[in-house]
DNA sequence: CAATTAGTTGACATATGGACAACCACATTA
DNA sequence: TAATGTGGTTGTCCATATGTCAACTAATTG
């Protein structure tokens, strides 16, 4: 089959290739640039890169002339059920970090991805700059598996034979914030959600049973827990996370897990789920 | 000159169908019908959808199969100046909110229009919705004019050439909440910034002497303060603003103008702007 | 379950984008 | 200030990717 939409697949790369980190963390870059990582030609792009301009889609600093991601994006984005997820949730999160002291989190799963759509920071935390719009491989972190767990067993069969062993990130893509040393086998290996699907299920029927899930394997010396977030109609839609320091947790987990379960109860019923217990 | 982009350009208003207020209201829209909103062969249109699905630019129900803006919209949307001036500007706007115990908003001017990119909503806040991703008037915006004011004279007068008459809103776009009534040519005509460019110039100067702006053009009964935010170049790139029934004002409008003035300078050192008075 | 509507796929003619090159603007250096 | 280099824009020609149309399948409705 021919997909028919060759010169708009083309194109959608010059959209990443302005989301890439390179762009981002240089406040955008030139047509050469964009030329280049797009193994395109230069004039093409000087015209694909006005006419994205010409919707908003991208924009054009005056001064220096460099394109970077533009205020129609922002602009639409709040039109996504991402957004408005974030808007209600942001008050149970701050609630929560009220309460624990540390950074909230609400993740959303996208394909074999968890994607951060609000952060909320403690006042004391070292690093300001959130989360948000950043994707992680979903199997190894809690807010992956607290969605999943709300899976049945046959979805989740589906999901670990599409995803699980999803690369970290795809194409060119958004990167995270630290983008990581070259890649040790090792830690690869551990990215990995479980060695079998067995193992996997079994992870999440714990998960089940408690009504949060931990994850240490995320983050070296960090542990996360998180718990899921329902709809209207009781299908889980998110999860609300929270990250603390192996030592500053201490023996608190399960204390850390019932107040992150909390929230997200009360977040559900904010959504209009069902108030009846876990499951 | 051909554009030589035309591809694009009408698959970019597939993109534009989607954020239509239609398909954020209905969750989602089929095939057929953004064939019909963009005038295109729906064989097609449905190649297109599976391509910008395959980036996450847009996503799909796999129930309805209706498409509607994607997570990757959300995800790249964190990497603009937008987002950025967002974040940083929560707090500032969460202290002013306290004081006025008025809904606050941090607005962007980008071309002809001012673009609501954060809301935080007073406790006792009738809607609770946010104007987040709107986009407004410039002129008659107290917003707008707080930005504009910190134009140079020329700058103002190339601004007023080209934006002055703007329409309300671009082509298929992103709507205002309340879609307003059958156009009105009175309140049409009121909708423009001012008479003339010298009558203009001369409300921004009031601007700048005061060092906030006042609207009550924008909503019936509501007077909005805006003040200008800088960055560490002392250009202005926001504005903070507060709207308040008449009523509840009364002879207050000053008050209000220098608390929104105080915050907007807060947020400005924030952002590094050099702390000399305003301009 | 027939009838209608929504979505997908195939094939051909033609509009469109890629390649290349000339050109402009601007900065850097000799 | 001429010379060189870099980044960006625009024109033209031709291969090819896309629009058109139609047949088809899949879902939905009465």
């Amino acid at each position: 089959m021919r997909t028919h939409t060759a010169g708009l697949a083309r194109d959608l790369e010059v959209i990443e290739a302005l989301a890439s980190a390179e762009a981002f963390t240089l406040g955008g870059i030139g047509v050469a640039r964009v030329a280049e990582l797009t193994k395109r030609d230069k004039g093409q792009i000087s015209r694909v890169l006005k006419t994205l301009e010409a919707t908003g889609l991208v924009d054009r600093d005056k001064a220096t002339r460099k394109y970077s991601l533009g205020h129609r994006f922002y602009s639409m984005s709040m039109r996504t059920r991402e957004a408005h997820l974030a808007l209600q949730a942001e008050s149970r999160l701050a609630e929560l970090v009220a309460q624990v002291q540390e950074t909230a989190h609400l993740n959303v799963l996208r394909g074999g991805r968890v994607l951060t759509i609000k952060t909320v920071v403690a006042a004391d935390a070292v690093r300001r700059s959130g989360w948000d719009g950043v994707l992680s491989n979903a199997g190894i972190t809690a807010s992956g598996r607290a969605i999943l767990a709300g899976l049945t067993d046959s979805e989740i069969e589906l999901w670990w034979a599409e995803h699980a062993l999803d690369d970290p990130l795809p194409l060119l893509s958004i990167d995270m914030p630290e983008p990581a040393e070259p890649i040790n086998p090792k830690t690869r290996r551990a990215r990995r959600p479980a060695r079998s699907l067995k193992q996997f299920e079994k992870m999440l029927q714990e998960v089940r049973d408690k009504g949060y899930a931990i994850s240490d394997e995320f983050q070296e010396g960090i542990v996360d827990a998180a718990a899921p977030v329902r709809d209207s109609s009781n299908i889980v839609v998110a999860a609300i996370s929270v990250g603390a320091s192996i030592e500053r947790l201490g023996d608190q987990t399960d204390q850390l897990g019932q107040l992150v379960s909390a929230a997200a109860l009360r977040l559900s019923t904010d959504l209009g789920a069902p108030i009846i217990g876990p499951a």
